[in-house]
RNA sequence: GCGGGUAUGGUUUAGUGGUACGACGCGACCUUCCCAAGGUUGAAACGCGGGUUCGAUUCCCGCUACCCGCACCA
């Protein structure tokens, strides 16, 4: 089932309120590139903190890394990026069909049915090359990642030496990876630059399966902390075919974005594919020494995968809203109140009355202390700024009054029903 | 990459071979005792580059970006 909300609307309103921006869009825009803009990054990293704390800091058996986007070519020689990122293409002269060349069988056009009718092959490398250093030739030849998945198995010998985890452990990363696709699409649902938060979780590999199953449910249970409507998900069991040659499983995490049903997120059990690759590269040994002195081996490896970008644009098709407040159409975003770039905004009633504007300033530093992300809006009037707030998620609208001068009490106004109730200034922090 | 479409203030739109209308939004001032009220006023647009033309936002060509379909997504 398709999402009611368009695209378009997603796409209109990050723009309009400050949200995700076109890519250099005063040069003309570069394809497949996004900016964030102050509420987006806000938004993002809200998401991003939430992954981080969820899976690292309130674990004990994940450590967090941050490895360099710049890497030696040899990890992606290793990895197979080289060449398996490197797929030649080609073209049916019949249909003008452009297909891997792996992908045709027996010189016959799957599209069309043609034998034998296709282009010379051509070479379409995903890896962003640069150089590192003053020269540009073979040796100083570099890759902007592809994944940052790499940056993980390389300092799995690194944080085993520093701390000898226990096994099952996992190491966990965000940040940024780079592919030039083919095309970009829909939004940043596929663009060139993005941002990947990803686990490698090292297991024995007699337990994978039962490892596997706990990270389906960790996951499901993010998931719904991100605010994700349960029936929008979808766990497809991806049939071997389709899979990657070393995952002996892998289920994608599909979401029906506005777009159409799409895949938010993987988990896949890459075996002991990366670490094998590694040793056999470097030569040196990927084994764990189990405490009890139990026999050494290579761990396997389970990868939740997560896009932040698909993440952000899921959790945007499942905030917006439209219904109806005195007859008038009302678009918010019912953010997860720990998610909303804006936690509480503040208001004076009227703003030509200097007594309201002042303790309203007041208010305003004292949760801006508090909360951080606190806004203070006295534009227009008291609707139209709950309006504005509305279209950005804002949870809670404080709004001081002449009662306020009397009593020390506020209007708290809830996002998502629009009613309000009073509340003493001094319990203000606790009823937000 | 292929095929199709679109491109006018921040958003949404009208329109024209003589540099452009409106709405919403935004800024200022006034007004306003709780859900986009009102007044005055201001800033703000023809995606980029060529060509044709006295003159191009408009016609032609190229490019770029986005959207749809296909392919791709290791």
């Amino acid at each position: 089932m398709a999402s009611e909300v368009k695209l378009e609307d997603i796409v209109s309103l990050c723009k309009r309120r400050g949200f995700i921006y076109q890519g250099s869009e005063i040069y003309g825009g570069l394809s497949g590139t996004w900016d964030y803009g102050p509420l987006g990054v806000r938004l993002k990293w809200n998401i991003m903190d939430l992954w981080w704390k969820t899976f690292v800091d309130d674990r004990d058996d994940i450590y967090g890394v941050e490895a360099a986007i710049l890497m030696n070519k040899k990890v992606w020689e290793a990895s197979g990026h080289t060449t398996g990122f490197n797929d030649p293409l080609v073209e049916c002269q019949n249909c003008k069909a452009r297909l891997r060349q792996d992908h045709i069988e027996k010189d016959k056009c799957p599209v069309c049915g043609t034998v034998g009718k296709f282009s010379e092959p051509r070479q379409f490398n995903m890896m962003f090359k640069t150089n590192v250093g003053p020269t540009e030739d073979e040796n100083s030849l570099s890759y902007l990642r592809p994944e940052t998945a790499q940056g993980i198995f390389t300092n799995y010998k690194n944080v085993v030496d520093s701390f000898y985890p226990d096994i099952p452990f996992g190491i966990g990363q965000m940040g940024k990876a780079f592919r030039n696709e083919i095309s970009s699409r829909d939004f940043v649902f596929r663009s060139r630059e993005f941002e990947q938060m990803e686990i490698e979780y090292f297991v024995h590999p007699d337990t994978w399966k039962k490892e596997f199953d706990k990270w389906v449910k960790d996951i499901r249970a993010f998931l719904d902390e991100l605010g994700l409507p349960e029936d929008k998900i979808h766990e497809l069991d991806v049939p071997e075919a389709d899979r990657a040659h070393y995952s002996k499983k892998t289920i994608d995490f599909e979401f029906d974005f506005p777009h159409k049903r799409d895949e938010l997120l993987g988990l896949a059990y890459r075996t002991d594919y990366d670490l094998a690759n590694i040793q056999k590269a470097t030569g040196k040994s990927m084994q764990y020494r189990p405490k009890d002195g139990s026999e050494p081996f290579v761990p396997h490896v389970i990868e939740p995968s997560f896009g932040v970008e698909r993440a952000v644009m899921a959790v945007l098709a499942s905030a917006y809203t439209e219904d109806e407040v005195d007859g008038e159409k009302r678009i918010f975003l019912k953010l997860p109140e720990h998610l909303a770039p804006v936690k509480v905004a503040v208001s004076p009633l009227l703003k030509n009355k200097p007594e309201l504007v002042k303790k309203a300033k007041e208010v305003y530093k004292t949760l801006k202390k508090e909360f951080g992300n606190v806004m203070y809006d006295d534009n227009g009037n008291i609707g139209k700024r709950y309006r504005r707030q509305d279209e950005i998620g804002t949870p809670h609208c404080v709004t001081i009054d002449f009662d306020t001068l009397a009593d020390d009490t506020v209007t708290l106004r809830n996002r998502d029903n629009t009613k309000q109730k009073r509340v003493k200034i001094d319990r203000l922090t606790e009823s937000l």
